[in-house]
DNA sequence: GATCCGACAGGCG
DNA sequence: CGCCTGTCGGATC
């Protein structure tokens, strides 16, 4: 939704249509359905029987009422159950003049002139989808400002000839430029609209003389002392500070564009946010990325999340103690100017304009203070805070000129902030030194350069660098990953972001600097902690703080798919307490690991082999068949009455879906000797010829090879007797891992880890809570979501070597929890195990299995899921030690 | 040959 | 559109 068109679409509704139309003008304007308000207009929709009335049941309520006085008649629509039955979003009384509304959501209310309506178009946005919860964080100033330079863009790029990265660079710059000119205008930076009205005044109407007209004004922005100018261009103060140092060119413009730059004027540039409103302008020139506007930057909420416990929370406590103490305070103060933040992934700074906010926040509280004290000394507060005191290094151009351009902004912002409060502030112009924002390749960019270690400063780093799993690596990703990885082993599994991790650690180094990142989860977990971890931990560093997986979420429309992590880092030296956050909830622990669990630290190790006496676990069978081999019960169907042998081909087939769920699926199971008979049949051919091609198509070597036998899964493992499955993606909300028992009719798919044929006493260590708990622990995660491992998580698990007596006990537990499935056959296993619904019979059953695998391990019963993972944690550190020295351990 | 993972993806209310 | 919960097969060792 345009949100500038529709508040120019109110407010022409207000002016022309009549009365009879307008409430459905109104509602065409938010993008409801032609076709249902043209049937509410006659009447088939209307749900009120009095003249004048208008109820579209779950949308509105509206009546006209020229007689009575509104506020009456509107309290009245609200305490009206006939009206509150058909559930009106919105209850509207109008005489014409004035506008009475009610949110019945919320609460809500908007008492206006009717006049006053296109000013008011937010009250009615749930109409288009986008709630008040959605839009009370998101500034609607910052949207209607990127739709308008989005315009802009697309004109810009139709009129001129843009194509090679110089010329690209201008065009940001340009419009970077331009940004700044029309907040300089409405904050007070040039006098009220002075940009636009002397483009107006002064230009062609047609555009054809905008372009040097700008280029003119931009360079006059640059000059000190003017003389000979006209004077709408003379009058323009002097702004320098690198924005309009250099001379670029302007890119040709036309009548629309004209228009457009001149209505910009009337937007509230005022109350843009520079941290969000940059992200937003990032899509403006990323066309691929406008649907989804802002998806990737960090909101304001998880900026804090990391700067708060990264040195916020120690300035403001260093504050606190200062009070009352001149020098104390002077300290605070000079400790401020002496600070350097770093983004080295700055996107377009939203980080750096944040910190830089908060420290401004807190340098006028220390101001404050100081007046208190001691008002003769310090009466003439001014801010020492410098952008020079602000790195970042962006990959991309655009994105960081406006991480430049916002940074300016902020600062005028705050010294308006300064203004208020202390009555004077310094002057925005000409402009200051700007923050040292690089444009490159941060994994390739000598950090030292970019944010050189100088005595007496003080250095956090911090941001949210890309998250790229190895598959999705480009090949200059890959070439930056051996770089800054390549020496450990296994780093191709490790996630891009790690560059970021490594780069840190390497410039914290024997220093005391810190830094901290918002990070995808999928390195404390799984495979990625044992490969990459260690390095850190090597070099005396640890986490001082971590918040465990969020999922990621922000103002965007869109919001990344992704379950984040925030880890601070420092020298093992310099902490003196450690924060574990949770959630709202925060604790001090003794230690963080690198799984971001308040355990010691282990490092659990892909194995191949079982730790314990355990048998063989494999992954189901992969087909690699681009969904030719699998068959739905009506293929199925199709084929076996197209031919009577056919069956003699066909098995049920079981993912974890199918098995969690009770779905009927099958597959082609042929053995070589039955390709020919096979191949008679033409449905079975059909889908045997598919699966080649499929397989001829991939990038994949392996899966070309297998085109030379495409009437077979991948793999082709089978039970003798029973199979024992283990979903490999699953809930993480149930009280027990749902394990499977089949027979050896059913073909199982790679979504399940299987052991085939082994012993029946297996099932209960799997089902166990203390394999639940150390699955928690160790296994990698889908989002949240348990991603089961053999090599990580199972091969590594501590069981104790357990009597043939043990084991047939463990066995009538495992019967007597398959009985209580039984009696529930008509359930699926994922009702079964839906924590809110799991039998109590079934439960009962689990609980005695568990209380008798946990006895297994030691006498005393165990009281916490805590206790029991330290427990097994510290299990397996004694295996591990006593399998290098070739002896067991003894439970 | 074996397998871990997804700035996800698909279904449902 | 937000909530819930696991497909499929590429990339890696």
């Amino acid at each position: 939704m345009d949100l500038n068109k529709l508040e120019q679409k109110i407010s022409s509704i207000v002016e022309t249509a009549n009365h009879d139309e307008f409430i459905y003008e109104l509602l065409l304007a938010y993008d409801l359905p032609r076709s249902s308000i043209t049937r509410l207009k006659k009447g088939d929709y209307n749900q009120s029987k009095n003249a004048n009335e208008l109820i579209w049941k779950k949308n509105l309520f509206f009546k006209v009422e020229e007689k009575q006085d509104l506020h009456l008649v509107i309290d009245e629509a609200n305490n009206n159950n006939e009206i509150l039955k058909h559930h009106p979003r919105f209850l509207i009384v109008t005489d014409f003049e004035r506008l009475l509304a009610v949110d019945t959501k919320t609460s809500d209310s908007l008492d206006i002139a009717l006049t006053e309506l296109s000013e008011n178009y937010a009250f009615f946005l749930p109409w288009a989808g986008m709630e008040k919860t959605q839009i009370q964080n998101l500034n609607l100033a910052d949207i209607k400002a990127a739709e308008k330079l989005a315009q802009l863009y697309d004109i810009i790029i139709q009129e001129n000839h843009i194509e090679s990265d110089q010329e690209r660079h201008g065009l940001n710059i340009f419009l970077s430029r331009l940004l700044f000119c029309f907040f300089a205008e409405d904050t007070g930076i040039f006098e009220k609209g002075q940009f636009t009205n002397a483009i107006a005044s002064h230009t062609q109407e047609d555009g054809s003389d905008l372009q040097d007209y700008l280029i003119t004004l931009f360079n006059i922005l640059n000059v000190k002392t003017r003389d000979k100018q006209p004077k709408h261009l003379k009058d323009f103060p002097y702004v320098n500070g690198g924005l309009f140092a250099v001379e670029y060119p302007a890119p040709r413009l036309n009548t629309k564009a004209r228009k457009i730059i001149i209505d910009s004027g009337s937007l509230d540039w005022k109350e843009i946010n520079p941290d969000i409103f940059g992200s937003m302008l990032q899509a403006v020139v990323h066309s691929d990325q406008r649907s989804n506007m802002g998806m990737h930057y960090t909101s304001v909420v998880n900026i804090m999340k990391v700067i708060e416990p990264l040195f916020l929370n120690d300035l403001r406590e260093q504050l606190e103690k200062a009070q009352g103490s001149e020098n104390k305070l002077k300290k605070v103060l000079s400790r401020l100017y002496n600070l350097r933040l770093f983004d080295p992934a700055c996107g377009s700074g939203n980080f750096l304009i944040i910190a830089y906010k908060e420290l401004c926040r807190l340098e006028i509280e220390v101001f404050q203070a100081l007046q208190e004290i001691a008002p003769l000394n310090w009466s003439l507060a001014k801010s020492g805070l410098k952008l020079t005191q602000f790195y970042g290094i962006e990959l991309d151009d655009f994105a960081h000129e406006t991480a430049k351009l916002s940074l300016w902004l902020a600062e005028h912002q705050m010294n308006l902030a300064f203004k208020e409060v202390f009555g004077s502030a310094k002057p925005t112009l000409p402009l200051q030194d700007g923050g040292n924002i690089v444009c490159g390749n941060a994994t390739r960019l000598d950090w030292e350069k970019v944010c050189p270690k100088e005595q007496g400063t003080e250095i956090y780093i911090m941001g949210n660098p890309p998250y790229v799993w190895s598959n999705d690596q480009s090949t200059e990703q890959k070439l930056d990953m051996k770089n800054i990885l390549g020496d450990i082993k296994s780093y191709k599994y490790l996630d891009y972001i790690c560059c970021w991790f490594r780069l840190s650690s390497n410039y914290t180094t024997d220093t005391n600097i810190k830094y901290a990142f918002v990070s995808t989860n999928s390195i404390t977990q799984g495979q990625q902690v044992s490969i990459f971890w260690p390095n850190i931990y090597s070099m005396k560093q640890k986490p001082f703080f971590a918040h465990q997986s969020f999922k990621w979420g922000n103002n965007a429309k869109h919001n990344a798919g992704v379950t984040c992590v925030i880890i601070g880092i420092c020298s093992e030296s310099d902490i003196n307490k450690k924060l574990l956050y949770s959630n709202d909830n925060v604790r001090t622990v003794k230690n963080i690991n690198a799984y971001l669990l308040p355990n010691k630290d282990v490092f659990i190790n892909k194995r191949n082999t079982q730790i314990s006496q355990l048998p063989k676990m494999t992954y189901g069978n992969k087909a690699v068949d681009g969904g030719n081999l699998f068959l739905t019960p009506k293929e199925k169907n199709d084929i076996t009455t197209s031919s009577s042998k056919s069956h003699l081909f066909i098995k049920r087939v079981v993912g974890a879906t199918e098995f969690l769920y009770s779905k009927e699926r099958w597959c082609l199971w042929i053995k070589d000797a039955e390709l020919a008979y096979a191949n008679s049949i033409p449905l079975i051919e059909e889908r045997i010829n598919q699966t080649k091609l499929s397989r001829l198509k991939s990038k994949d070597k392996g899966a070309q090879l297998l085109a030379a036998r495409p009437h077979q899964f991948r793999d082709t493992n089978t039970s003798l007797n029973h199979t024992l499955l283990i979903p490999s993606a699953s809930s993480e909300r149930r009280t027990h891992l749902p394990i499977g028992m089949l027979d050896n009719t059913y073909i199982v798919t790679n979504r399940a880890h299987v052991i085939y044929d082994g012993d029946i006493f297996v099932f209960s260590i799997l089902s166990s809570r203390m394999h639940l708990v150390w699955t928690h622990g160790t296994a990698g995660r889908l989002e949240s979501r348990i991603n089961y491992s053999s090599s990580i998580c199972y091969n590594n698990f501590p069981f104790p070597d357990i009597s043939e007596a043990q084991k047939l006990m463990l066995e009538d537990h495992v019967f007597n929890v398959l009985d209580e499935r039984e009696k529930h056959s008509e359930k699926t296993m994922a009702e079964l195990y839906d924590p809110d619904k799991m039998p109590d019979g079934l439960r009962q059953a689990h609980h005695e299995m568990d209380l008798a695998v946990e006895r297994c391990y030691r006498k005393k019963p165990f009281t916490s899921d805590e206790e029991r993972l330290e427990y097994l944690f510290k299990l397996y550190e004694e295996m591990i030690e006593a399998e290098k020295k070739g002896i067991k351990v003894k439970t």
